[in-house]
DNA sequence: CTGTCATCACTGCG
DNA sequence: TCGCAGTGATGACA
């Protein structure tokens, strides 16, 4: 383990994607990738990845917290046709966040595209599911009410190049990421220019996914033919869209309190 | 209403 | 071993 963090990071654009790359822009980038070991400008300047948030016995430790208290859903939960193909998602999901204890509001992070989709029951915060929210309230101002548990739990567990669908997001928030596990390649790619950088999520790693970034960019956990052990990853963000016990929606401000002026319908009043 | 665009993961091929 | 094209029904959006 006495590699260098500099060693972890690479940057791959390929032959034939490089001739149709303005130069100066690709040197830019590459510059960015080499200017810190330990805290990497990366994507389009408003993200970036910080190797030893915490120490491996933290994350060790954490590791077998969320082991005890994560609950994942089961995989044919998320089943879906494709091509005339039913396939289940290669990896196990759970949601948690900020479930209000009277009413059972909680917010609503709504991934898919299609406007109808449903989506599973989040459940109330685990302690230390809770703690390392607080941490990173600490560490970046962000205040977190939701959370994606993300189990790779082996090589062939992987998520396709995506952008994050942002209505739910609160303005100007960032993804925060924390890896616990196996070292998995994260890979972000460029929408226009096809310009790909890699870098290795490790075990107590933090990766910030910035907004510039998340709509300029497609990111990606590969698959690999190299055989590795399980991953998890938890996927904090701040959600604006706070889901009733009778259905209705109601969107938080910039702050992530309740807009006062929610009328009788559920609807949110125009300003 | 109509066309365009993005979308998911897996398979097969070079 | 790897990256990429090809596989299409569906919904959002202009």
């Amino acid at each position: 383990m006495s590699e260098i963090a500099a060693k972890d990071i690479e940057k791959i654009v390929s032959t034939s994607q490089k001739r149709s790359l303005e130069t100066d822009e690709a040197d830019f980038k590459c510059k960015m990738l080499k200017h810190s070991d330990n805290h990497l400008l990366l994507g389009s300047g408003d993200s970036w990845y910080e190797r030893n948030f915490f120490t491996s016995n933290e994350a060790q430790s954490i590791l077998d917290e969320l082991n005890e208290q994560v609950e994942f859903l089961p995989r044919d939960t998320f089943k879906f046709k494709i091509f005339g193909q039913i396939n289940l998602l290669p990896r196990d999901k759970a949601f948690y966040g900020d479930v209000h204890e009277k009413d059972g509001s909680y917010p609503l992070y709504r991934y898919e595209a299609s406007k109808d989709a449903e989506y599973p029951q989040v459940k109330q915060w685990t302690p230390v599911l809770q703690r390392l929210r607080n941490i990173l309230l600490e560490k970046t101002g962000q205040r977190c009410n939701h959370l994606v548990v993300n189990q790779y739990r082996n090589n062939n567990d992987h998520i396709g190049y995506h952008v994050d669908k942002t209505r739910d997001f609160v303005q100007n928030a960032s993804v925060l990421t924390l890896s616990f596990g196996e070292k998995r390649l994260f890979r972000l790619k460029n929408i226009r220019t096809k310009e790909i950088q890699e870098l290795r999520l490790d075990s107590g790693s933090l990766f910030v996914l910035g907004p510039k970034t998340n709509s300029e960019w497609k990111h990606s956990i590969i698959k690999s033919g190299k055989l590795c052990g399980r991953r998890v990853s938890l996927t904090y963000r701040t959600i604006k869209t706070i889901k009733h016990k009778d259905g209705t929606l109601t969107e938080t401000d910039s702050k992530g309190h309740l807009t006062d002026g929610t009328s009788e319908d559920g609807k949110v009043k125009e300003e």
